[in-house]
DNA sequence: ACTTGACCTAAAGTAACTTTAGGTCGGTAT
DNA sequence: ATACCGACCTAAAGTTACTTTAGGTCAAGT
């Protein structure tokens, strides 16, 4: 698989997956006889989960740290799986953050609204 | 209002709320005779939406953009409330986006699960 | 008198990208 | 055959949005 491809499945950036992979947030990519990157299924699976860890705010730094689990093959699964319970709680803590801010938001508007009409 | 209070009040540490001024995101803010900040209601009201609008994605230069709006008085309401309703979609949007990766990670944590149950 | 805590500024540091400059390679148009 | 195009490559500089640090003022408690 091409890093175009990559790119399009993830939604990450081609700028972004070279430069996670220099990070070593993903195993280094195989490369074909000319040089460029070949990513296997799971290479674009893992930077597909990556995008959605980002997405919702974990650290690169975090991530470094899951992916080393990830490098350290099948025995880590636990781990991992602690890990994503805890990033599953902060990303509703997220979502409970917009919602407050949506309200303070149509409050706003509404408050627009009553100024516009009293404008008239 | 001190500036702790204004900072316990949006959310925004101290030293942003020092930033957002230097870059003209709120109105200047009266001193005090000891040269300490003096928030009025209005700016700490200022400053809560601010923070609600960056916390949900808003870049600074269109925070800047909305500012200038606000110092020219009720006369650009109509134009606030247009930005504030595009800004509105774009936080759904955000939310929608969140869902996703919601539903990827739990997925993944499902697999997890499978593997943890195929090694017992 | 002296330390503590809240405030101040200017400037340097940090996280996470993104853009730029410069270069290779394979395929199509002339 | 050669000239150009698009997709890939690297290293390094630039950008956004803060955060931290260094150094300083001032009022209040011990």
């Amino acid at each position: 698989m091409k890093i175009s491809e990559v790119s399009a499945l993830s939604g990450l950036k081609i700028s972004t997956i070279r430069y996670y992979e220099k990070l070593g947030l993903c195993p280094t990519i195989n490369r074909g006889f000319d040089g460029t990157r070949d990513f296997s299924r799971a290479d674009a699976d893992w930077l597909v989960l990556l995008a959605s860890l980002r997405s919702t705010g974990m650290s690169l730094s975090n991530i470094r740290a899951f992916s080393a689990l990830y490098a350290s093959g099948n025995k880590t699964v636990p781990q991992r799986k602690t890990a994503l319970l805890a990033h599953r709680q902060s990303l509703e803590d997220r979502q409970a953050e917009l919602e407050r801010c949506r309200a303070i938001l149509d409050k706003k508007i509404q408050k627009y609204d009553e100024i516009l009409e009293d404008l008239q």
